[in-house]
DNA sequence: TTGATTAGTGAGCAT
DNA sequence: ATGCTCACTAATCAA
């Protein structure tokens, strides 16, 4: 939903210590109590509960401030999974450059070793033409191509 | 949100023909007048507001309606989104495999050619260290490795 | 207006 | 409870 729009962005701010920032937008209910998001998302359950009863609030609210908080966490698992999404795409592709540099490296060898065949190639007939005009035999064995 | 859940899964469908059906979940506010999702999101903005008056809807009706015909709509654009970004991973996917295929052809290639080289090589060796048990002089450019 | 993409949200699954 | 992933929604942008 573009939180963090235009509109909304001036309204912002649903945790607590900076003055000029830090907002976070209340997507959410408004919080029934001070804690800011940051802090919800961060302690522990223990911790939370014990926050929770110190400032007194009713059962309503603690339940508000549970969901609040399962809320933020999904917010951050939601982004998680999208950078993670994308940091494989990138692999992908990483790996898939990676072979295309092989593949032409390969091409590469197999024309230099086609040209080298080819030499020894010519050479070893230009020997056996040579010997054929000199009328000397050869071996069987060193006639075989 | 997981609309379709097990919970909803058995009235899934979104529209209109099929008497044991249908219902295609409010996850909006619930469509002040007949208009099948199925209808809403596929007739023209021109036969909607014709149906819309036809029916006799009050300006916030026919406000709700658009703004209904819209998320359905986006409802669908999401979907193309997640379908084409799976389709696209598949494709880089399966672009790696006939890569990896390739190259491992080329490998096999390269280990031939190698031994072809081998061979012909040998074989011009051969050729030269017979020629210089009989004492045949060979003209230099047939020297040459 | 339409279509695509993004971040946030809750459901549901797995641990 | 926690983390992940999905479908959905609204915001925003591009065409």
């Amino acid at each position: 939903m573009e939180r963090r729009s235009i509109k909304n962005a001036l309204l912002a701010g649903s945790s607590l210590h900076d003055p000029d920032k830090e907002d976070s937008w209340p997507p959410l209910s408004p919080p029934p109590c001070d804690i800011s998001d940051d802090e919800l998302v961060s302690i522990s359950v223990r911790d939370l509960n014990r926050q929770l009863k110190l400032r007194g609030l009713c059962r309503e609210d603690i339940i508000k401030m549970k969901q609040r908080r399962r809320t933020l966490k999904n917010r951050g698992y939601a982004a998680s999974c999208r950078i993670k999404r994308i940091e494989q795409k990138d692999e992908l592709e990483s790996e898939r450059t990676t072979e295309q540099v092989d593949i032409d490296k390969f091409v590469s060898d197999n024309l230099n070793m086609r040209a080298e065949i080819d030499r020894l190639y010519q050479n070893y007939e230009a020997l056996k033409k040579f010997a054929n005009q000199k009328n000397i035999p050869l071996p069987p064995d060193l006639e075989a191509l």
